[in-house]
DNA sequence: TTAAACTGTATCAAAAGAGGTTACAAAAAG
DNA sequence: CTTTTTGTAACCTCTTTTGATACAGTTTAA
Protein backbone atom coordinates (compact mmCIF):
# COMPACT_ATOMS: atom_id res chain seq x y z
CA UNK A 1 0.00 0.00 0.00
CA UNK A 2 1.34 4.02 -0.30
CA UNK A 3 1.62 4.23 2.84
CA UNK A 4 -0.55 6.78 4.89
CA UNK A 5 1.75 10.59 4.71
CA UNK A 6 -0.81 12.76 5.21
CA UNK A 7 0.55 13.87 8.41
CA UNK A 8 3.94 14.55 7.02
CA UNK A 9 2.77 16.78 4.25
CA UNK A 10 0.50 18.54 6.75
CA UNK A 11 3.33 20.03 8.87
CA UNK A 12 4.92 20.98 6.21
CA UNK A 13 1.61 22.54 4.87
CA UNK A 14 1.24 24.48 8.16
CA UNK A 15 5.10 25.43 7.85
CA UNK A 16 4.34 27.19 4.49
CA UNK A 17 1.24 28.95 5.94
CA UNK A 18 2.67 30.24 8.86
CA UNK A 19 5.19 31.70 6.68
CA UNK A 20 2.83 33.69 5.06
CA UNK A 21 1.43 35.26 8.14
CA UNK A 22 -1.84 36.82 7.23
CA UNK A 23 -1.95 36.58 3.41
CA UNK A 24 -3.36 34.07 1.75
CA UNK A 25 -1.64 31.17 0.50
CA UNK A 26 -2.95 29.31 -2.78
CA UNK A 27 -2.87 25.75 -3.08
CA UNK A 28 -1.08 25.63 -6.03
CA UNK A 29 2.19 27.32 -4.85
CA UNK A 30 2.10 24.75 -1.33
CA UNK A 31 1.46 21.73 -4.42
CA UNK A 32 4.63 23.05 -5.73
CA UNK A 33 6.64 22.93 -2.59
CA UNK A 34 5.54 19.72 -1.58
CA UNK A 35 5.96 18.66 -4.95
CA UNK A 36 2.33 17.20 -5.57
CA UNK A 37 -0.66 17.81 -7.22
CA UNK A 38 -2.70 20.81 -6.02
CA UNK A 39 -5.78 18.80 -5.70
CA UNK A 40 -3.89 16.42 -2.61
CA UNK A 41 -3.18 19.64 -0.66
CA UNK A 42 -6.78 20.85 -1.39
CA UNK A 43 -8.20 17.61 0.23
CA UNK A 44 -5.79 18.23 2.84
CA UNK A 45 -6.57 21.47 3.74
CA UNK A 46 -10.23 20.42 3.78
CA UNK A 47 -9.55 18.21 6.81
CA UNK A 48 -7.49 20.79 8.43
CA UNK A 49 -10.37 23.33 8.13
CA UNK A 50 -13.04 21.20 9.71
CA UNK A 51 -10.47 21.33 12.62
CA UNK A 52 -10.54 24.90 13.10
CA UNK A 53 -6.54 24.75 12.16
CA UNK A 54 -6.74 26.46 8.89
CA UNK A 55 -9.25 29.15 7.20
CA UNK A 56 -9.93 29.22 3.57
CA UNK A 57 -11.19 31.31 1.16
CA UNK A 58 -12.69 30.41 -2.37
CA UNK A 59 -13.07 32.46 -5.08
CA UNK A 60 -10.46 34.29 -6.93
CA UNK A 61 -7.53 36.31 -4.51
CA UNK A 62 -8.88 33.64 -2.22
CA UNK A 63 -6.56 30.86 -0.46
CA UNK A 64 -5.58 29.40 2.99
CA UNK A 65 -4.12 30.95 6.45
CA UNK A 66 -3.68 29.60 9.51
CA UNK A 67 -6.90 29.84 12.02
CA UNK A 68 -4.55 30.69 15.21
CA UNK A 69 -0.75 31.20 16.03
CA UNK A 70 1.54 29.04 15.69
CA UNK A 71 2.65 28.77 18.93
CA UNK A 72 -1.57 27.95 20.00
CA UNK A 73 -1.48 25.02 16.73
CA UNK A 74 0.01 21.59 18.76
CA UNK A 75 0.48 18.64 16.49
CA UNK A 76 -1.96 15.97 18.36
CA UNK A 77 -4.38 18.35 17.24
CA UNK A 78 -3.07 18.36 13.48
CA UNK A 79 -2.66 14.31 14.02
CA UNK A 80 -6.62 13.92 15.03
CA UNK A 81 -7.99 16.19 11.93
CA UNK A 82 -6.56 13.94 9.79
CA UNK A 83 -7.54 10.28 8.92
CA UNK A 84 -4.72 8.70 9.35
CA UNK A 85 -4.95 4.95 10.91
CA UNK A 86 -4.35 3.08 13.50
CA UNK A 87 -0.76 1.89 14.75
CA UNK A 88 -2.00 -2.29 14.07
CA UNK A 89 -4.48 -3.33 12.19
CA UNK A 90 -6.83 -6.16 14.19
CA UNK A 91 -7.47 -9.55 12.67
CA UNK A 92 -8.72 -9.19 8.81
CA UNK A 93 -10.91 -11.99 9.14
CA UNK A 94 -13.04 -12.31 12.83
CA UNK A 95 -11.47 -15.08 14.60
CA UNK A 96 -12.70 -18.79 14.53
CA UNK A 97 -15.32 -18.23 17.85
CA UNK A 98 -15.00 -21.82 18.91
CA UNK A 99 -11.24 -21.19 19.65
CA UNK A 100 -11.24 -19.40 23.33
CA UNK A 101 -8.45 -17.37 22.73
CA UNK A 102 -9.71 -15.70 20.12
CA UNK A 103 -12.95 -14.54 21.76
CA UNK A 104 -11.70 -12.51 24.01
CA UNK A 105 -8.66 -11.48 21.68
CA UNK A 106 -10.85 -9.06 20.06
CA UNK A 107 -11.53 -6.50 23.10
CA UNK A 108 -8.11 -6.99 24.42
CA UNK A 109 -6.17 -5.55 21.34
CA UNK A 110 -8.95 -2.56 20.91
CA UNK A 111 -7.73 -1.71 24.44
CA UNK A 112 -4.13 -1.62 23.78
CA UNK A 113 -4.99 0.47 20.03
CA UNK A 114 -6.90 2.94 22.48
CA UNK A 115 -3.53 3.17 24.72
CA UNK A 116 -1.04 3.32 22.42
CA UNK A 117 -3.02 5.78 20.70
CA UNK A 118 -3.27 8.08 23.28
CA UNK A 119 1.03 7.55 24.34
CA UNK A 120 0.96 8.81 20.56
CA UNK A 121 -1.17 11.80 21.11
CA UNK A 122 0.62 12.87 24.71
CA UNK A 123 3.80 12.80 22.67
CA UNK A 124 2.58 15.27 19.83
CA UNK A 125 0.95 17.37 22.33
CA UNK A 126 4.36 18.29 23.32
CA UNK A 127 4.90 20.13 20.62
CA UNK A 128 3.25 23.17 18.58
CA UNK A 129 3.65 24.20 15.05
CA UNK A 130 6.21 27.27 16.50
CA UNK A 131 8.24 24.35 18.17
CA UNK A 132 8.58 22.85 14.39
CA UNK A 133 9.44 26.20 13.05
CA UNK A 134 11.98 26.83 15.50
CA UNK A 135 13.68 23.49 14.94
CA UNK A 136 14.05 23.80 11.01
CA UNK A 137 15.06 26.87 10.74
CA UNK A 138 18.03 26.39 13.25
CA UNK A 139 18.39 23.50 11.37
CA UNK B 1 -7.59 -3.92 2.89
CA UNK B 2 -6.91 -3.84 6.40
CA UNK B 3 -3.42 -2.06 7.39
CA UNK B 4 -0.72 -4.49 9.14
CA UNK B 5 -2.48 -6.40 11.62
CA UNK B 6 0.87 -8.88 11.75
CA UNK B 7 1.22 -7.32 15.80
CA UNK B 8 -2.77 -8.29 16.28
CA UNK B 9 -1.98 -11.65 14.59
CA UNK B 10 1.18 -12.40 16.65
CA UNK B 11 -0.48 -11.93 19.75
CA UNK B 12 -3.12 -14.51 19.21
CA UNK B 13 -0.80 -16.93 17.92
CA UNK B 14 2.01 -16.34 21.04
CA UNK B 15 -1.10 -17.21 23.60
CA UNK B 16 -1.88 -20.46 21.75
CA UNK B 17 1.59 -21.46 21.50
CA UNK B 18 1.82 -20.80 25.51
CA UNK B 19 -1.69 -22.55 26.13
CA UNK B 20 0.56 -25.30 24.07
CA UNK B 21 3.67 -25.48 27.08
CA UNK B 22 5.77 -27.28 25.67
CA UNK B 23 4.43 -28.76 22.70
CA UNK B 24 4.61 -28.26 19.27
CA UNK B 25 1.85 -26.75 17.50
CA UNK B 26 1.13 -26.89 14.03
CA UNK B 27 0.52 -23.70 11.80
CA UNK B 28 -2.10 -25.68 10.13
CA UNK B 29 -3.63 -25.99 13.94
CA UNK B 30 -3.13 -22.10 14.66
CA UNK B 31 -4.03 -20.77 10.94
CA UNK B 32 -7.57 -22.54 12.06
CA UNK B 33 -8.20 -20.48 15.15
CA UNK B 34 -7.04 -17.20 13.71
CA UNK B 35 -9.08 -17.76 10.60
CA UNK B 36 -6.25 -17.81 8.26
CA UNK B 37 -4.22 -19.94 5.85
CA UNK B 38 -1.38 -21.46 7.02
CA UNK B 39 1.18 -19.96 5.29
CA UNK B 40 0.29 -16.67 6.49
CA UNK B 41 1.24 -18.05 9.80
CA UNK B 42 4.31 -19.49 9.19
CA UNK B 43 5.83 -15.97 7.37
CA UNK B 44 4.55 -14.29 10.67
CA UNK B 45 6.55 -17.07 13.09
CA UNK B 46 9.65 -17.28 10.86
CA UNK B 47 10.02 -13.24 12.32
CA UNK B 48 9.63 -14.22 15.66
CA UNK B 49 11.68 -16.89 15.25
CA UNK B 50 14.42 -14.35 14.62
CA UNK B 51 13.35 -12.92 16.94
CA UNK B 52 13.70 -16.02 19.70
CA UNK B 53 10.56 -15.42 20.58
CA UNK B 54 9.50 -18.77 19.30
CA UNK B 55 11.21 -22.03 17.95
CA UNK B 56 10.00 -23.58 15.48
CA UNK B 57 11.12 -27.49 14.18
CA UNK B 58 10.57 -28.77 10.59
CA UNK B 59 9.85 -32.08 9.21
CA UNK B 60 7.18 -34.50 10.73
CA UNK B 61 6.22 -34.01 14.64
CA UNK B 62 7.46 -30.50 13.83
CA UNK B 63 5.47 -27.25 14.87
CA UNK B 64 5.97 -24.30 16.89
CA UNK B 65 6.58 -23.51 20.85
CA UNK B 66 7.85 -21.00 22.85
CA UNK B 67 11.55 -20.33 22.91
CA UNK B 68 10.86 -18.53 26.82
CA UNK B 69 7.88 -18.08 29.11
CA UNK B 70 5.35 -15.82 28.95
CA UNK B 71 6.53 -13.96 31.88
CA UNK B 72 9.33 -13.34 29.97
CA UNK B 73 8.05 -12.32 26.55
CA UNK B 74 7.02 -8.72 26.09
CA UNK B 75 5.11 -7.17 23.74
CA UNK B 76 8.01 -4.48 23.24
CA UNK B 77 10.01 -7.45 21.68
CA UNK B 78 6.85 -8.73 19.54
CA UNK B 79 6.48 -5.81 18.01
CA UNK B 80 10.37 -5.05 17.12
CA UNK B 81 10.11 -8.19 15.69
CA UNK B 82 7.82 -7.56 13.04
CA UNK B 83 8.25 -5.67 10.05
CA UNK B 84 5.52 -3.29 10.62
CA UNK B 85 5.82 0.10 9.45
CA UNK B 86 5.86 3.53 10.85
CA UNK B 87 3.12 5.60 12.21
CA UNK B 88 3.48 8.07 9.56
CA UNK B 89 5.23 8.30 6.44
CA UNK B 90 7.40 10.37 4.98
CA UNK B 91 6.72 12.56 1.58
CA UNK B 92 5.54 10.19 -1.10
CA UNK B 93 8.05 12.57 -3.41
CA UNK B 94 11.19 14.58 -2.31
CA UNK B 95 9.90 18.00 -1.60
CA UNK B 96 11.03 20.70 -3.84
CA UNK B 97 14.85 21.31 -2.67
CA UNK B 98 14.56 25.19 -3.80
CA UNK B 99 11.50 25.60 -0.73
CA UNK B 100 13.89 26.22 2.21
CA UNK B 101 10.98 24.39 4.75
CA UNK B 102 10.95 21.22 2.47
CA UNK B 103 14.77 21.09 2.44
CA UNK B 104 14.96 20.48 6.81
CA UNK B 105 11.64 18.67 7.20
CA UNK B 106 12.34 15.59 6.26
CA UNK B 107 15.14 15.60 9.01
CA UNK B 108 12.74 17.17 11.70
CA UNK B 109 9.76 14.27 11.10
CA UNK B 110 11.89 11.67 10.97
CA UNK B 111 13.43 12.17 14.54
CA UNK B 112 10.07 13.18 15.73
CA UNK B 113 8.92 9.60 13.87
CA UNK B 114 11.66 8.14 16.53
CA UNK B 115 10.55 9.91 19.75
CA UNK B 116 7.08 8.18 18.37
CA UNK B 117 8.11 4.42 17.72
CA UNK B 118 9.71 5.17 21.30
CA UNK B 119 6.37 6.21 23.15
CA UNK B 120 5.09 2.89 21.50
CA UNK B 121 7.70 0.63 22.56
CA UNK B 122 7.62 2.17 26.18
CA UNK B 123 3.64 1.72 26.54
CA UNK B 124 4.16 -2.47 25.00
CA UNK B 125 6.91 -2.85 27.57
CA UNK B 126 4.57 -2.82 30.27
CA UNK B 127 2.93 -5.87 29.44
CA UNK B 128 3.91 -9.13 29.12
CA UNK B 129 2.49 -12.47 27.08
CA UNK B 130 1.38 -13.74 30.78
CA UNK B 131 -0.34 -10.08 31.09
CA UNK B 132 -2.10 -10.91 28.22
CA UNK B 133 -3.44 -14.10 29.29
CA UNK B 134 -4.15 -13.43 32.32
CA UNK B 135 -6.38 -10.74 31.22
CA UNK B 136 -7.94 -12.87 28.16
CA UNK B 137 -8.84 -15.64 31.32
CA UNK B 138 -10.80 -13.30 33.17
CA UNK B 139 -12.47 -11.99 30.23
C1' DT C 1 -21.93 41.86 -16.22
C1' DT C 2 -18.31 39.32 -17.81
C1' DA C 3 -13.84 37.23 -17.46
C1' DA C 4 -10.39 35.38 -14.61
C1' DA C 5 -8.70 33.07 -10.56
C1' DC C 6 -9.55 30.28 -6.93
C1' DT C 7 -11.46 26.46 -3.84
C1' DG C 8 -14.21 22.20 -3.24
C1' DT C 9 -15.21 17.72 -4.87
C1' DA C 10 -16.34 13.89 -7.75
C1' DT C 11 -14.28 10.50 -10.45
C1' DC C 12 -10.81 7.71 -12.38
C1' DA C 13 -6.16 5.80 -13.06
C1' DA C 14 -1.83 4.25 -11.15
C1' DA C 15 1.17 2.44 -7.58
C1' DA C 16 2.19 -0.12 -3.59
C1' DG C 17 1.30 -2.99 0.43
C1' DA C 18 -0.91 -6.92 2.75
C1' DG C 19 -3.15 -11.09 2.89
C1' DG C 20 -4.39 -15.34 0.67
C1' DT C 21 -3.20 -19.38 -2.21
C1' DT C 22 -0.61 -22.84 -4.59
C1' DA C 23 3.48 -25.25 -5.25
C1' DC C 24 7.45 -27.38 -4.01
C1' DA C 25 12.13 -28.13 -1.77
C1' DA C 26 14.16 -29.67 2.50
C1' DA C 27 14.08 -31.97 6.78
C1' DA C 28 12.73 -35.19 10.28
C1' DA C 29 10.28 -39.35 12.01
C1' DG C 30 8.94 -43.89 11.64
C1' DC D 1 10.87 -44.91 1.28
C1' DT D 2 6.76 -42.52 2.76
C1' DT D 3 4.55 -39.25 5.38
C1' DT D 4 4.35 -35.03 7.76
C1' DT D 5 5.55 -30.53 8.43
C1' DT D 6 8.22 -26.16 8.00
C1' DG D 7 10.31 -22.58 4.91
C1' DT D 8 9.80 -19.87 0.91
C1' DA D 9 9.03 -18.36 -3.66
C1' DA D 10 5.69 -16.87 -6.88
C1' DC D 11 1.50 -15.04 -8.03
C1' DC D 12 -3.21 -13.08 -7.53
C1' DT D 13 -6.45 -10.05 -5.55
C1' DC D 14 -8.13 -6.52 -2.67
C1' DT D 15 -7.62 -2.18 -0.56
C1' DT D 16 -5.66 2.22 0.27
C1' DT D 17 -3.24 6.20 -1.05
C1' DT D 18 -1.67 9.34 -4.21
C1' DG D 19 -1.94 11.67 -8.51
C1' DA D 20 -4.64 13.69 -12.30
C1' DT D 21 -8.58 15.62 -14.84
C1' DA D 22 -12.74 17.91 -14.91
C1' DC D 23 -15.99 20.96 -13.55
C1' DA D 24 -19.33 23.51 -10.45
C1' DG D 25 -19.52 27.38 -7.37
C1' DT D 26 -17.60 31.69 -5.49
C1' DT D 27 -15.24 35.92 -5.40
C1' DT D 28 -12.64 39.80 -7.40
C1' DA D 29 -12.01 43.23 -10.53
C1' DA D 30 -12.04 45.30 -14.99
Amino acid sequence: MAANSQFAVAIHVLTILAKGGDERVKSDYIAGSVNTNPVVIRRLLSNLQEAHIVVSQVGAAGGTSLAKQPKDIRLSEVYKALPCGEVFALHPKEPNQDCPIGKNMAAFLCGLQKEIDKSIEEKLNQYTLRDVIERIESA
